[in-house]
DNA sequence: ATGTGTGAAGAGCTTCACAGCC
DNA sequence: GGCTGTGAAGCTCTTCACACAT
């Protein structure tokens, strides 16, 4: 019964390594910011804009510009003052920092609706993940082509995953199965799990699962949209 | 074509309410964290359990017994000291000051692989939220019955949310058409969307949208991944 | 003159220790 | 004895003002 995702947490409660961590310098927050910079940034540059200024991408990015130039400021002296920022400069500046290679192999465990989803759009691929293995138990599925990887048949799992050294993987199993996959996963070296059904399994030491939740990524967005009425309605009563 | 997420925005700086917001007395992240504490206190009610301690509960969520306890102290009184809490009172607390309703009515526009797995399964429908339409511009579809819904055409869009005062909707249409889609959408009345194509609308004030980036997410799981590794080698090397 | 870079002030959240209640 | 509730201390992140580069 224990389940227990993992330390997604604020400001991680020290873990293993205590008092050797005063490497940590750049903020959590941070790093999850420019995580969702760098996808205006793939659009502008796509756009063949070559420069541009913290007051401009801070828009695109819904965040004041100084948060965006302290954010940058961690990255080194990126900016050219009075002109503004080199937009490639900018992405691969990131990339590095959050060691984002742009080819990471993925394998997706699940060819249902969702599985189907995902191998059948481009886009995910083109923004550094790619989907090079597909498995699925059901033997219908077995051995068809869908996207450009071939569906393998789930009891080769391991073997497969551990010979191509992948460490990244999609759960899109029924929620039923989806614990005992998981653990499988882990065992066969991946590291990274990203999973569609809610985890409730607690996962061995190196390995991180993030459950896609609807319901609770909903459950924010409305809350949301109803505090700005509250707002509203508050300042119109002129409280 | 900006691409730009949303305000998911850490310490939202004042939109249009400015100094009038003093109401502001719980925490955004607690509010973020009393959202994931609902998916495992409604396993712990389904499993017949009646009282949880902070210790247990918090290990369940992946966070610390005190944050736990500071969180629910801003919903009032809920626990009995040397007892613990109640699920069901826990349940209630988190649910009214979250404002949230267990029987929210949602749309879904777009019926392809993603909106066909979001309407055959009941799992969303059990968390609080009911999908009561599904459209699409597929002649084919329409008409049709998926789940417990019948595809409607997506021409007819307004007008039946109109009628229904829909507040709430799933886009899982093509990433082109996305755009134009959640304008009709917000011009029927709409205040919160769920896009799983990358948004770059701006949408028009107290309407708010929040778009499912799978790379985002996944990019961020393996950063985390590895930032663990690095602790362990800089752990090993002693630095 | 314009826009970036940054230290310091300020705000907000977390942690801690212990008071309070069962 | 055991666990919850909370004020205050501590720490992290954000904001601001201004120096600095072009």
């Amino acid at each position: 019964m224990g389940a227990h995702s993992l330390p997604i947490g604020p400001r991680s409660h020290s873990d293993t390594a205590g008092a050797l961590m005063d490497r940590r310098q750049i903020p959590d927050e941070t790093i999850d910011r420019l995580f969702t910079y760098l996808r205006p940034l793939m659009c502008l540059r796509r756009d063949g804009t070559e420069t541009v200024l913290s007051r401009d991408l801070a828009q695109l990015c819904s965040v004041a510009p100084t948060v965006l130039r302290k954010d940058f400021s961690y990255l080194g002296r990126l900016g050219t003052r009075g002109v503004g920022y080199n937009v490639d400069e900018l992405i691969h500046g990131i990339r590095r920092k959050l060691r984002f290679d742009d080819e990471t192999r993925v394998a997706l465990v699940g060819v249902g609706d969702i599985g189907r989803a995902l191998l059948e759009q481009s886009r995910f691929e083109l923004e550094g993940f790619r989907i090079v293995f597909a498995f699925d138990n059901d033997k219908e599925k077995v051995g068809r082509t869908m996207g450009k990887v071939v569906i393998g048949d789930a009891a080769l799992l391991e073997e497969k995953l551990r010979a191509e050294a992948i460490r990244v993987a999609i759960l899109a199993v029924p929620e039923a199965s989806a614990p005992a996959v998981a653990r499988r996963l882990a065992a066969a070296g991946v590291k990274s799990i990203l999973s569609f059904a809610p985890c409730g399994t607690a996962m061995p030491e190196g390995v991180k699962m993030t459950c896609v939740d609807l319901s609770l990524t909903m459950a924010r967005l409305v809350y949301r949209s109803c505090i700005v009425d509250d707002q509203n309605v508050v300042e119109r009563k002129g409280e």
